[in-house]
RNA sequence: GGUGAUGUAGCUCAGACGGUUAGAGCGAUGGAUUCAUAACCCAUAGGUCGGCGGUUCGAUUCCGCCCAUCACCA
């Protein structure tokens, strides 16, 4: 029976850039959902930029510009970068809209009229000079268990102590740095404590639609964590509400105060579905109201778990819609085994990525390859994903082809012939695809595409068994000359549909290639017949070449990438950030003669072109020079001027066009003849007995741009 | 600190409800082949299944402790 489904990706807050770490997530949904359509399921796939809270407040007016302008902006950047990877949402929406603050209003109303709302007075840091309450992670201080500075004010990174804000002590406002008040203010709670709630999420985190756990193992054990055992009522009423000055929706009969932004993010998937359903005519009850025969499907990242799986399905049943049906949460990214860093370089952006020219779906490729439907981490090895890509995609699968499709076009005039039923039903059982297809199902695409490069390999070994280039040596082989090309392209054609979830963009090419109607998961058991005409094969996918990679870690390297401030009360990365201090400070602490890696790293040497060198005018000493480390400014390259104290040792004629070394990274610095952004290496000897001033040359093959480590 | 997850060949990962010689892909080495963007095919090497104890006739698989990594502690 044909299913509907509704399939959600978190929102991706609208304050910084789409990464390779938050493209996992949008990967995985885009696979699943692809997967659904190709089998014949009836499935929507909506999503939205989150766009409200203190963060996006704070950075809008530092760019002197509207919140409004600034979502709008970062919307553009988020749904450009989407569609770069593939990613084929029915509607791309913004918590910011007419749609949300509907849904928002209505879930806040049947919660106030289900007795649910609860007003209290809290006591909260004020930060009299910006006008404004602070949220905690934009309180800093020193722990009040451990001591250690500088410190958020909801735990601390040193010791791990958690306290609220009022316990810190020295506590400055990270906005201004002035030392808040405590001040007294009206709240909004959503009564979890409330024994329904309590009762009714006991229920839902172990309950199981159609057979299959709403819930992960691991993620429903977790969950028993949160809400203790039955009676222990260990949940706490939720502070859904914020005062103004805030960037969200006012909250009804409620002056002065405004949603917290995670009640109305998650709202922004039923936000998001209701801009579509006026847009294309969809019942939007049909989907949302309790008894909806649609599966609601989240993906989210285990951090998110908390929100998804307890405040959500609560406001949403007490609210009077139907509950998830599924709530898919998987792990984090690692590059390399280490946690994404700006200083290594791994801290990869979806644009940076594209714009390089590195190929969308070899990610897609290799994502899929990793991920198993658990929560655990995935790491993107960079060395495994160049040769799995190259020896799995471009050695085993589109090798297929490219060495077939030569025989069909140049000996039969691109028509084929008879498949060999007997090899074609031996590879391409009914078997193996339904165990691909569960795999999908399952989100375990790391075993569907384990088990198609098996039939890859199986395809590959039949024609090395046929030797069809002997074949086409004699004319009479003719026959089965032509049999064998056309019953490998007919395999290659359904290892296509197979792949079709993780490669669309490849897919169309083949589709072309084949000169037939878009595949479907039912052509995968249907070769195409004989007289069949083909069109001539262009080559399918290219290799990905180490120099690649690394100009892409070279770009997003931390020097020459504007720094995203930390997204402060959501908090993956401001704890990120933390941590990487506090390792620094460590770091900085222990060691005396030696110095750490991450010491070493943080120098961002570089290969510099020379494209220019000058006498400076009044100098004695000085030459300009404008140096090219790669760098590009609206896509036009962008050179460094550096001024160097090397007149004394080159004519400046003499270094045009030469390569050498430079400190990319050093803070700019103001001289009399203007900025200096940078340093050039040069060897000078400590005394008098030898002088002489030596700038630095790489080997040939450097290139500028290129890291020097 | 507490809780949970993970730790299997150089790399990335399967697997084992405890039972004869622990698997795959990639990589390495050797061979074969030349249709294919040196791809494909065959063969070989490489692992006391994180460490230490316990239960058992028998554990890498179960239990306990320890170590390492990761996450969560609203």
């Amino acid at each position: 029976m044909k299913r509907s489904l509704l399939v959600t990706s978190a929102l991706p807050y609208a304050n910084g850039a789409i990464h390779l770490g938050h493209l996992v997530e949008y990967i995985q949904t885009d696979i699943w959902v692809r997967f659904q359509k190709l089998i014949g399921n009836q499935a929507t796939y909506v999503c939205a930029d989150d766009t409200h809270g203190t963060p996006i407040m704070l950075r809008a007016e530092k760019e002197g510009i509207t919140p409004e302008a600034l979502i709008a902006r970062v919307h553009n950047e988020h749904l450009r970068d989407f569609t770069g990877f593939h990613i084929n949402f029915d509607l791309y929406h913004s918590t910011h809209s007419d749609e949300n603050r509907e849904c928002a209003e209505t879930i806040y109303r049947n919660l106030q009229a289900a007795g649910l709302i609860d007003v209290r007075e809290i006591e909260q840091y004020y930060d009299l000079e910006k006008g404004m309450f602070l949220p905690d992670r934009f309180i800093k201080g020193d722990c009040p268990k451990c001591g250690a500075a500088d410190q958020y004010g909801d735990n601390c990174e040193s010791c791990g102590a958690a306290y609220t804000p009022s316990d810190l002590k020295n506590p400055r406002s990270a906005v201004s740095g002035s030392v808040p008040v405590l001040k007294p203010s009206q709240h909004y709670f959503f009564k979890l404590s409330d024994p329904r709630c309590q009762q009714f999420l006991r229920d839902f985190t172990r309950s199981a639609p159609d057979g299959i756990p709403v819930l992960q193992h691991e993620a429903a054990n977790k969950m028993q964590e949160w809400l203790g055992a039955a009676g222990e009522n260990k949940l706490s009423d939720w502070d859904i509400s914020r005062d103004a000055p805030y960037f969200g929706f006012a909250i009804p009969d409620a002056p002065g105060k405004y949603f917290y932004v995670w009640l109305d993010a998650p709202i922004g998937y039923m936000g998001a579905f209701k801009a579509l359903a006026k847009k294309e005519g969809l019942d939007f009850d049909a989907y949302w109201k309790p008894g909806s025969q649609t599966e609601l499907v989240h993906f989210i990242g285990k951090d998110i778990l908390y929100f998804h799986a307890l405040f959500w399905p609560a406001m949403l049943h007490e609210g009077g819609f139907r509950v998830p049906t599924r709530i898919c949460a998987h792990g984090f990214l690692t590059v390399d085994g280490a946690k994404m860093s700006k200083s290594r370089g791994t801290f990869i952006t979806a644009e940076s990525y594209l714009q390089q020219k590195l190929n969308p779906e070899w990610l897609r490729y290799y994502f899929a390859s990793k991920l198993n439907g658990t929560m655990e981490d995935i790491d993107l090895n960079l060395d495994d994903f160049i040769a799995k890509v190259n020896s799995d995609l471009v050695g085993k699968y589109v090798n297929i082809a490219s060495r077939c499709a030569g025989f069909i076009r140049k000996q039969f005039d691109g028509a084929l012939g008879e498949t060999d039923r007997a090899v074609f039903d031996r590879i391409v059982t009914d078997e193996a695809l339904a165990e691909i297809a569960a795999a999908f199902e399952a989100r375990d695409s790391a075993r569907a595409l384990r088990q198609i490069m098996h039939l890859a390999d199986e395809a590959n070994l039949y024609v090395n068994d046929k030797q069809p280039w002997l074949l086409a040596k004699d004319p009479e082989q003719r026959a089965q000359l032509h049999q064998v090309a056309s019953t490998a392209l007919n395999l290659f054609r359904s290892l296509t549909v197979l792949l079709k979830p993780v490669l669309p963009a490849l897919s169309s090419q083949v589709e072309a290639f084949y000169n037939a109607t878009p595949l479907v998961w039912a052509d995968a058991r249907n070769p195409l017949a004989a007289g069949h005409r083909i069109n001539d094969y262009a080559h399918l996918m290219n290799r990905i070449e180490r120099p690649m990679v690394d100009s892409l870690i070279a770009a997003n390297s931390d020097s020459l990438q504007a720094t995203e401030p930390a997204k402060a009360d959501k908090k993956t990365d401001a704890k990120q950030a933390a941590q990487k201090q506090v390792k620094a400070e460590e770091a900085k602490a222990g060691a005396n003669e030696h110095i750490s890696i991450d010491d070493f790293t943080k120098v961002d040497l570089r290969i510099a072109r020379i494209v220019n060198a000058e006498h400076v005018e009044g100098a004695d000493k000085l030459i300009r020079l404008q140096l090219d480390i790669g760098e590009t400014e609206n896509g036009a390259p962008k050179h460094r001027q550096v001024f160097a104290g090397i007149k004394s040792a080159y004519d400046p004629t003499q270094l045009v066009g030469r390569l050498t070394v430079m400190v990319a990274n050093l803070a700019p610095r103001k001289m009399k003849f203007g900025m200096s952004e940078g340093m050039v290496l040069a060897a000078s000897g400590t005394d008098d007995k030898h002088p002489g001033l030596f700038i630095l040359s790489p080997d040939a093959g450097a290139q500028p741009g290129m890291r020097v480590k």
